[in-house]
DNA sequence: GCCCATGATTACAA
DNA sequence: TTGTAATCATGGGC
């Protein structure tokens, strides 16, 4: 209505003389400058003016039975053509200013993030690459899988959410341009609105209602975002690694307890079987050796449980070794790479007996002396087979490898055992500090 | 609920 | 960059 009132208050204040209107009439002259004859026309024009101004004022039925009058009014298709060439010029020199937006970026990095964690867009298991960088992260192991779908399924249900609610938004958006299009149509009878009008009209309507689908898609945005950190937020969903992991991180820690740093190969092969990360590992041990250094009283009884387990398993190897040797090399036992003492790749006893398990750390050379494995596989051997636990009392294990300083030393000379492949004071490549 | 174990993080040093 | 030390945060047993 302010537009129609403008309009109008211009029509009233301009001077209209010289506008050909329809049926080849000419408008009156506005009050004051006319003769007798024109004063009849003058004040048929005031008065519709003065309806038309005034309409707002009055009742419906006023209203109605007024509008009904003008429409009847003769002069109505002179002024309505004149209003529509009026509205036209305004009209164009408004679109000129307000059409061609740009895109809005902020809209768009929305779009892009939505479409980029499967939220919008095609549904092909939206969001896998999260999940599957949070289930690296989180260890890969079994529970993964359940943390997995957990994920895949509250993405999915917003994902409906918001599809829901994008669709109810543009089914109201266009209830409503429909229902403003059919009201400007029904009010273009009574007074001029061009085509290209109420197509500007639909505009604004889209741009109210897509700001609203602004807000939509950034709640949307920050919901996946909050899964997502709180998916990826190893530290919320700390798991205990599995005991077989445990299992396998200690026994490496213990037969390389004289410099336990593994190489980074190490730690892979260590990543691999534990089904963990290679981080992981790395914090693993780190978390080891501090709380090993602070409380090395606490750690004896599994070190000595871990030492014991290596020299069982050392022991066979060395049995087998020893038995292959005599079928197959009629020399003398400590030479060439076989023997009773002659343990294969030099002394990484655990990678060895791994390896000799069938296990995959075969080639890894990851090298780190043993000198408390060797020095239990001889007890063993100079026991010849009389093997004990190492838990009644007498110590498989005595935590030498510490310095002084409370640090490790590197990879010391084994005060009984040189490894006939390796040079005393040799450090193995897994010194990796 | 408390307490301990343990995985992760952070600040700092070498 | 890696390791250390301290600390945080969570899980799990009691």
């Amino acid at each position: 209505m302010d537009e129609q009132s403008r309009m109008l208050q211009t029509l009233a204040g301009v001077n209209l003389a010289g506008h050909s209107v329809q049926g080849g009439m000419a408008l009156p002259p506005p009050h004051g400058h006319e003769g007798a004859d024109g004063d009849g026309r003058k004040q048929d024009i005031g008065d519709i003016l003065h309806q038309i101004m005034t309409i707002t004022d009055q009742s419906l039925d006023e209203a109605q039975a007024k509008k009904h009058a003008l429409n009847c009014h003769r002069m109505k298709p002179a002024l309505f053509s004149v209003l529509c060439e009026i509205k036209e010029k305004t009209g164009l020199s408004i679109r000129g200013a307000q059409e061609e937006d740009p895109p809005d970026p902020q809209l768009m990095r929305l779009d892009n993030m939505l479409l980029a964690e499967g939220v919008s867009g095609p549904e092909k298991g939206g969001g896998s690459a999260a999940a599957a960088a949070a289930a690296a992260a989180s260890g890969g192991s079994s529970d993964n899988s359940i943390e997995h779908s957990d994920y895949r399924a509250k993405l999915t249900q917003i994902r409906q959410i918001y599809h829901t609610e994008l669709e109810k938004y543009e089914q109201a958006c266009n209830e409503f341009t429909t229902h403003v299009m059919n009201l400007l149509r029904e009010q273009s009878r009574t007074r001029p609105i061009s085509p290209k009008e109420i197509e500007r009209m639909v505009g604004i309507i889209h741009r109210k209602f897509s700001s609203i689908q602004m807000q939509l898609k950034q709640s949307t945005c920050e919901a996946v975002m909050i899964l997502r950190s709180r998916f990826l937020d190893a530290r919320r969903k700390r798991r205990n690694f599995s005991k077989q992991a445990t299992e396998i991180l200690n026994e490496y820690f213990y037969s390389h307890l004289s410099n336990p740093y593994p190489s980074e190969e190490a730690k892979e092969e260590l990543a691999k079987k534990c089904s963990i990360t290679v981080s992981q590992v790395s914090n693993w041990f780190g978390n080891k050796r501090i709380r090993y250094k602070k409380n090395i009283g606490k750690f004896q009884e599994e070190a000595n449980l871990y030492a014991a387990k290596t020299a069982v398993t050392a022991a066979h190897a060395v049995a087998a070794a020893v038995q292959n040797n005599q079928t197959n090399s009629p020399t003398t036992p400590n030479s060439g790479s076989s023997g009773s003492f002659n343990l294969p790749n030099s002394g990484d006893m655990f990678m060895n007996m791994q390896s000799l398990n069938g296990d995959s750390y075969q080639g890894s050379q990851v090298g780190a002396n043993v000198q408390s494995q060797v020095d239990t596989l001889r007890h063993v051997i100079n026991q010849t087979g009389g093997y004990s636990d190492g838990l009644g009392g007498n110590s498989l294990y005595s935590p030498h490898n510490l310095n002084a300083n409370g640090g490790w030393q590197d990879a010391t000379t084994p005060s009984s055992v040189t490894s006939p492949t390796e040079g005393p004071g040799s450090v193995h490549s897994d010194t990796s500090n």
